[in-house]
DNA sequence: TAATACTTGACTAAAATGCTTGGTTATTAA
DNA sequence: TTAATAACCAAGCATTTTAGTCAAGTATTA
């Protein structure tokens, strides 16, 4: 498992198509626009993202990327993968030749340890940040309502951010 | 939160402090020989270990470096963070120009979940993963004295695993 | 005093990241 | 049918990160 800036770019362009690609294709010139990301850019990661089958492309005028998946089928986990290229190689290259077993030990337990992340990414779907996403949107219309203008974004994003937590740490019991 | 081999490497070695320095301190060559790591390569890391208080060093013959802290008071997320420098900059930086809200709300959900993530590795320290080293010494003797020998080191590994992965996942509740 | 081992800095090769340029191909709308 | 659109493709390039080498120190101990 690798956690780079190339992942989040990518999980970005995921959560925008997700948002944006409910009814007709959305360009990577769109995305490229609202997400600040190259658009050339964007081709090599849509380009990785579709051989994982994750989103289907429309060519043409009026053609765009959509997801191929409804949002609770795709995981942050398997949108870093698509784009990170089998890390692999882990020294012993897996049950190579680690010598002493010394090695081996500290190995396995990085392994594990780079497992129990995966595990954990793979738990939050396009559909979680969706519904946050929703929470944050009625929360600002709210905001707009109450006429709260400085103190209210913060306390806003601080919510979020709780509810987030509260979310993807109280999972599964 | 930035996952790489750096930050693997990093781990690694300081496993290997935990494991050996006990007594004495443990030298550089030796952890450069015993994990594979290059001795010039331990030194930049170890440099940005004591820089963050993690590990002293003794100087001359007989020296090498210690834990400066408990193992169950080092966590993994610390040890990456040591030697991955203020990653920072996540485009805006912060409170920064996202133009849209647009941009500044997918960013958030990314700042969230790798502020997770951080929090998960947060809670995972080297006593944690010596106690896992523990079991495996005493599953090997038993397997040995069982004389199993092509089986048990599959399942010893896999019980690792699991036995970790309800260590990880259980904590808190 | 000599050996040990940390300390520092400059430098390098290789890889990954992020982006540019310049095309092609398929599709649609004028 | 033509022009515009937008996916696709490939080569290349600047920058950063990774991983390592080399060479000089300095502190400590035997």
């Amino acid at each position: 498992m690798r956690l780079t800036t190339k992942g989040r770019y990518a999980v970005t362009a995921m959560l925008d198509l997700a948002l944006h690609a409910q009814v007709k294709p959305v360009s990577l010139a769109d995305i490229s626009k609202r997400q600040k990301i190259s658009l050339s850019y964007l081709e090599q990661l849509f380009s990785k993202l579709k051989q994982q089958a994750l989103v289907l492309s429309i060519r043409g005028p009026g053609g765009g990327y959509k997801l191929n998946k409804h949002p609770q089928e795709v995981s942050v986990a398997h949108i870093i993968d698509a784009v990170n290229e089998s890390v692999d190689s882990t020294s012993c290259g897996g049950v190579g030749n680690c010598q002493e077993g010394e090695m081996c030990l500290t190995h396995h337990l990085w392994t594990d340890l780079s497992a129990q992340i995966h595990t954990f990414l793979d738990d939050i779907t396009l559909e979680h940040l969706l519904k946050r996403r929703d929470i944050k949107a009625v929360a600002n219309r709210q905001t707009e309502h109450h006429l709260l203008d400085d103190v209210a974004p913060l306390t806003l994003t601080s919510n979020l951010s709780n509810s987030l937590t509260r979310t993807l740490t109280n999972k599964k019991g």
